[in-house]
DNA sequence: TGCCTGTGAGAGACCGCTCCCTCTGCCTGT
DNA sequence: ACAGGCAGAGGGAGCGGTCTCTCACAGGCA
């Protein structure tokens, strides 16, 4: 019942435990009729190497940690942004030959938890997906001396990141309204203690300036309630608006709902724009416009960050730029 | 900058490495001023015990190995349903004090590569995600010697699952929509060879003999495209039927919008049932019936099986109750 | 007082692997 | 023919913990 160890497979092949884990190891420096022996010991005990003995030696571990931190509903937690982003950097960590290792960083205490953990040596490097800038855990991870790089934007020093470009992106959304022929493009934010919130609205402000236009500002927190209840309140504030730009599809999706209510023919009345382009934006009716955020390029980008700055290359931020996605709102 | 040993903590406090392991440890047999001295030296080195020799030696990990068998367009890979079930799942573990090792099983390479990993002993068990009934990983792993239960029925033998009550849950939609007094109901079908499509297909149809009514049905594959094409099909089949099953909602957002094109109003004309219950469910308009699938307390469940697996205790199948979530559709 | 028991600390073997070092034996050059 | 070099195999010391076993010592009882 007990799996065989290095020295079980030497004894079998009548060789020494050295040369075993040569060939376990693909070491060029092997004899071939040596190599044939063991990997034929190999096949018949079916050998598997102690991944802890090895760890325990090597220091390496071969194992990543993905850290997700957001509080329970916090923007993270939306579905689409998490499953996109997890699955592709589990692609890319697997077609490099790693683990990953989940942690949610949900509560302090699971923060605590997970410095723990990485402070373990349980992992040869940190993949942390933080929305709030000011997240204490990328400086507190950064400080156990692992490599450590972050899906997003962070205020810690020394941690690597990759980011969208936020504010380009809206200004394409803007600027797509304006060749439409809009000409009272109001916005509904997000969070503005999120950087990509404050981004957004900087971006849709400075295009709208440019061109000599008055910025319609409504505050949201990027759920689609928020959005709702932030195109009410423009509707209110100014009825003669022709166009919304939404700083996320779930608060533009919000918004449909209200102008839809409210009578607003979508597009002819109102154009509305969304931004990251989740996969619901393609589902609603009429079928969102939105800036697409290509999250699984992103955390694509994110992974090979994190496996240079293991191999010891030097790294900086990296900015990811954003596509416009033309549907039927606008 | 080479992080302490157990060593290194003894020979600061002045004791010996056995009684260092006992304090970390927790046993009680140690001396209140041995357990302070210890504590202290702890503190002062920032001492984190080294997990690899640990588990090493005590051949335990402490973590849980989490595989997702599906192809990248597969039914799981629906962001809703992965988000949901990792979620729940990493929370649970967490709470168990458990670590969570994610792999996506999307290739047969990486099947090879999913089993040899759980052979190396890195974990102590493995959850498998697995809608096919037919994939070959649970038996393969379960041939590893490991615990392993399935997120969902699978037909290994061996192998404890938690499975959701798909015919009770398919009766509850056809017995709803009978009492709001739909008379020709029709049904949008999962691709067959899954278990969950399969049941609640026979759900439907047996709700619908036992009240001498006829069934109508179209297939669909559980996509959104799927579902349109299908509630186009079933128009012209029959043109008077006044509502439709669809066995997930996806398919279910599929039909609206194919009935919105056809101007047929939902629920008026037509009413309108999906299945699980997914976030996007709410944001359609109108917003959809839904039998809500208990993702999380499945994915608990899952947890707990094998975890009173990996502690020895004896496990069987365990079945999921579903509820009915009414909104505007039907 | 002497013996036995029990409590709690210390010593050290061991988990399974890697990797450095040593050693053998063959090939090459003069 | 012999020294020198080198390829390649083997030996064995750790890596950093756990855990069994031994041992010292204190207290209880006859």
């Amino acid at each position: 019942m007990k799996r065989p160890t290095l020295e079980v497979v030497a004894a079998r092949a009548g060789v020494s435990k050295s040369s075993v884990s040569r060939v376990i190891n693909g070491e060029t420096t092997v004899a071939p009729q040596i190599r044939d022996v063991v990997m034929r010991a190999v096949q018949e005990l079916g050998y598997v190497p102690n991944g802890a003995a090895r760890n325990l030696v090597t220091r390496r571990t071969d194992t990543l940690a993905v850290v997700v931190s957001d509080p329970p509903q916090g923007v993270i937690s939306d579905d689409p942004l998490f499953s996109a982003v997890v699955r592709a950097i589990s692609r890319e960590l697997e077609t490099a030959g790693k683990r990953l290792v989940l942690m949610l960083a949900e509560s302090d205490q699971s923060r605590t938890r997970v410095v723990e953990y990485i402070a373990g040596g349980h992992v040869d490097g940190v993949l942390l997906v933080a929305l709030h800038g000011t997240d204490p855990l990328p400086g507190a991870l950064a400080r156990q001396g692992l490599p450590v790089v972050s899906f997003n934007r962070t205020s810690a020093q020394d941690v690597p990141y990759v980011a969208l470009d936020n504010a380009g992106g809206a200004a394409l959304a803007v600027r797509h309204l304006l060749e439409r022929g809009r000409r009272r493009i109001a916005t509904i934010t997000g969070p503005l203690e999120l950087y990509e919130a404050r981004e957004r609205l900087d971006g849709y402000r400075r295009t709208l300036r440019d061109t000599g236009r008055r910025s319609i500002v409504a505050l949201g927190d990027f759920t689609r309630a928020s959005g709702a209840e932030a195109m009410r309140q423009l509707l209110e504030d100014d009825p003669d608006l022709d166009a919304v730009f939404a700083a996320n599809d779930l608060m533009a999706i919000g918004a449909l709902r209200t102008l839809h209510q409210a009578g607003r023919r979508v597009p002819d009345d109102v154009a509305v724009i969304g931004f990251d382009d989740i996969e619901a934006a393609s589902y609603t009716s009429p079928a969102l416009t939105s800036v697409r955020s290509p999250m699984a390029d992103q955390a694509t980008a994110t992974v090979h960050l994190l496996l240079g700055l293991i191999d010891g290359g030097p790294t900086g931020p990296v900015i990811m730029p954003n596509e416009l996605v033309v549907r039927e709102s606008t």
